[in-house]
DNA sequence: AGCACGCCGACT
DNA sequence: GTCGGCGTGCTC
């Protein structure tokens, strides 16, 4: 009884292929299939067979997957509803999204099965004490790993060999590891403030109505976010639906998980690229057959096939981290929002700098706004200062205005923490040559190549390109006369050192080598009151919390403000926001110093004031004032080519093609991301347009009309989603 | 001749 | 996205 079905490819194809099955397959199906010459893992999908080919011509499934319930599919009708929504939101093919879901090869195969051993026979003649250790475990007839029981026992593998040879044990087969153990939602409930058990209790009702919501939770550093979201995972776990928290660069958010841990007594499932590939097969069958309850993942966790998702947390909603550039680029937090009304299932943002769009979002209505608006017990808000550079300047040569110099002598002698924040890596971000002037430049994307003393190098933060520190000018050949412009980490924390020269100093950026797991130990470091001075870009302010970490100093407040980004005010508020959020975090009485040439901006004042209000209300306003809506409806389109010209001629051609009110704004490599330029990607452009319901089609036409000649064009609109749904 | 590289088209 | 085919151009 054979029959023909669709199958969706995990390639750039958008177009689904006809293959011949052993029975009828019901879409959602995960099957492999000969393809050209190699073989892919795919899924039957909805689409009609393509009755122009005779069968005879079709090749043949080659292996039909089983899912947890024998026979159902895989990928349900929510799932791929998904699929075929985020394709057509990020103009992809379908077959790219579906690859995003099923990449976990290793999760197709069945589990291997592990080698361990039990209680089989009579106890052995002669007992030692190590045998008696060993027999004890054994007691409840439960088996072990040869590994896991030696060890636990305090004896050694070959004790165990000689159990077995004697007949006591036997060789057995475990069965797999589950992924994560089951969470008890009344395994401590928390003592919330009032704020906190309201915010509990609108999440609660929002799981209860098992509608599609979003709420937007806003509360001020310190004010008790996660624990208030733990409620509402809460519920959904007792309501025997599962959970997904998405949480920007996870494998840093130790402490989140030990967390979830006090409050359900298990551990979440973990997703992100760090979790090796076998437990990540475990996570992925998990949550594909009900057994995993809670996953705390990256963006991609998005893409598991949930059993019976009931609700997502997008914690950090603000954070870049969640939009992906490469490939399908897609932003995590909207297309969470898309995935709750598909599944009709909340999806609640939070955040204690929510981003412009999901305010504006909040204040029309279309999210609930659930704010937080009181620090709990113990964590007052921290005192900020602006030090105005204008009247308190730094000594020739120095970065350090007095004030901030003696308000960090201060917080050493009393045996504080204090932090110096800079965002910007290395010594300098500009050298010249002192004799003939020369700028030292990236040869691939003309940015300034920016000094790293440390590793004796000069970087382009643009695109990777590095080269030795030379000795002489290239320009000129003068010896010796490269001079450091500006400073960075490494350069505020040689003035530090000088200053405060028995202080334990750091410096925390993304540049210490030795990767994700370094980094977290060297916060952990931090945190246990390892350094008494901390000199350090983004990476301290986001997450960890430093329990006597009391004064932060930001060398330069304005940093961010000046350049032409659309963001640059919102950014540099969420991230000041954040980095003085982090003195006095326990047990209160913090306090914060802005370096800063513009202490009337709004955003300084802001920051300074502590009125959050302000700023949001005078951006948002800002923004209308453009003349374009404040993101509820914009969209803002990028196109990157290889070649500048072509990609320019590329956005002009959409630009005329469009109806009305787009404009274009050519970045250069500061704005472009990372990922587009350490590809073959050097140019993009960000056309901004109202009209964000019809630009898909537009694009989608004008694409069909005038395919770029080579590279391709990149496309991600950047907008939210909600509209669409 | 042999090989590296880049471009193009097919993939049921 | 990935592969094979095929052209170009280079080779101690």
């Amino acid at each position: 009884m054979t029959a023909v079905v669709s199958v969706l490819v995990p390639v750039a194809l958008g177009d689904c292929y006809s293959y011949v099955a052993p029975r009828e397959l019901a879409p959602g199906t995960i099957v492999r299939v000969p393809f050209g010459p190699r073989e892919v893992v795919g899924a039957v999908w909805d689409d009609a067979p393509d009755t122009g080919r005779s069968p005879a011509k079709l090749k043949a499934i080659s292996h039909v997957f089983d899912a947890p319930p024998p026979g159902a599919p895989l990928l349900d009708a929510d799932m791929r509803r998904f699929v075929e929504w985020v394709a057509r939101w990020t103009l992809a093919p379908r077959g790219m999204v579906l690859r995003m879901v099923l990449r976990v090869p290793e999760a197709l195969d069945p589990e291997p099965t592990r080698p361990g051993v039990a209680l089989a026979g009579a106890p052995p003649e002669r007992m030692t004490p190590a045998r008696t250790r060993v027999m004890a475990l054994l007691e409840g007839g439960l088996s072990w790993t040869k590994a896991g029981l030696a060890e636990t026992a305090g004896v050694s593998p070959s004790v165990i060999d000689g159990l077995v040879s004697a007949g006591t044990l036997a060789a057995v087969e475990l069965p797999p590891p589950t992924a994560a153990a089951r969470p008890d939602p009344d395994f401590h409930h928390p003592d919330l403030t009032g704020d906190q058990s309201a915010a509990a209790d609108q999440l609660r009702a929002a799981v209860a109505r098992d509608a599609a919501s979003v709420l937007l939770l806003d509360g001020v550093t310190g004010s008790g976010k996660t624990e208030v979201f733990l409620e509402a995972v809460a519920a959904t776990v007792a309501a025997g639906k599962q959970a997904l928290i998405m949480m920007p660069e996870i494998a840093l958010t130790h402490s989140v998980i030990a967390r979830f841990e006090r409050r359900f007594a298990a551990r979440p499932a973990e997703w992100h690229s760090a979790v090796p590939p076998a437990q990540r097969a475990r996570v992925w069958r998990g949550a594909a057959a009900g057994d995993v309850r809670i996953v705390v993942g990256a963006r991609s966790a998005l893409f598991l096939p949930f059993r019976e998702l009931g609700l997502i947390v997008v914690d950090e909603e603000h954070d870049n981290a969640y939009k992906q550039d490469d490939r399908v680029p897609y932003n995590a937090r909207d297309m969470a929002v898309v995935r709750g009304h598909i599944g009709r299932f909340p999806v609640v943002l939070a955040s204690a700098t929510p981003s412009i769009e999901s305010r504006v979002n909040a204040d029309q209505g279309r999210y609930a706004h659930v704010i937080l608006s009181d620090r709990v017990p113990g964590a007052s808000l921290p005192d900020v200062r602006a030090v105005d550079l204008r009247q308190s300047r730094p000594e020739k040569g120095r970065w350090l205005a007095p004030p901030l110099v003696a308000a960090v002598g201060e917080a050493l002698g009393r045996g504080e923490q204090a932090l110096l924040f800079l965002n910007r890596r290395g010594y300098a971000p500009l050298t010249v040559c002192g004799a003939c002037g020369h700028r030292f430049s990236c040869p691939d994307c003309s940015a300034w190549l920016v000094d790293h003393r440390l590793r004796g190098r000069l970087a382009c933060h643009h695109c990777g390109h590095t080269e030795p520190r030379p000795e002489a000018c290239p320009a000129c050949g003068a010896l010796d006369s490269l001079v450091a412009c500006g400073p960075g980490v490494e350069r505020i924390a040689e003035e530090a050192q000088a200053l405060f020269p028995e202080a334990r100093s750091i410096i925390l950026s993304s540049d210490i080598g030795g990767g994700t797991e370094r980094i977290r130990r060297e916060l952990q470091l931090v945190a246990d009151g390892a350094f008494d001075l901390i000199v350090g870009t983004q990476l301290v302010a986001k997450g960890h919390t430093f329990p006597r970490l009391k004064l932060v100093g930001v060398v330069d407040a304005d940093l961010g403000l000046m350049n032409g980004d659309l963001r640059a005010a919102e950014r540099t508020f969420q991230l000041l926001a954040q980095v003085t959020g982090r003195a006095g975090r326990m047990g209160g009485g913090g306090s914060g110093l802005l370096q800063t040439h513009a202490p009337d901006h709004p955003v300084i004042r802001a920051i300074v004031s502590g009125d959050r209000e302000a700023f949001y209300r005078t951006e948002i306003a800002e923004r209308m004032a453009t003349g374009l809506p404040p993101f509820g409806r914009l969209a803002a389109i990028i196109i990157s080519g290889p070649d500048r010209a072509e990609t320019e001629a590329h956005a002009r051609a959409f630009a005329r093609s469009a109806p009305s009110g787009e404009g274009i704004d050519m970045l250069g490599p500061a704005e472009a991301p990372l990922a587009i330029l350490r590809g073959r990607h050097r140019f993009r452009l960000l056309i901004r347009s109202p009209r964000t319901v019809d630009i898909q089609a537009y694009l989608r036409a004008w694409l069909a009309a005038a395919p770029p000649a080579r590279g391709g064009v990149r496309v991600m609109i950047d907008v939210d989603p909600q509209s669409f749904v």
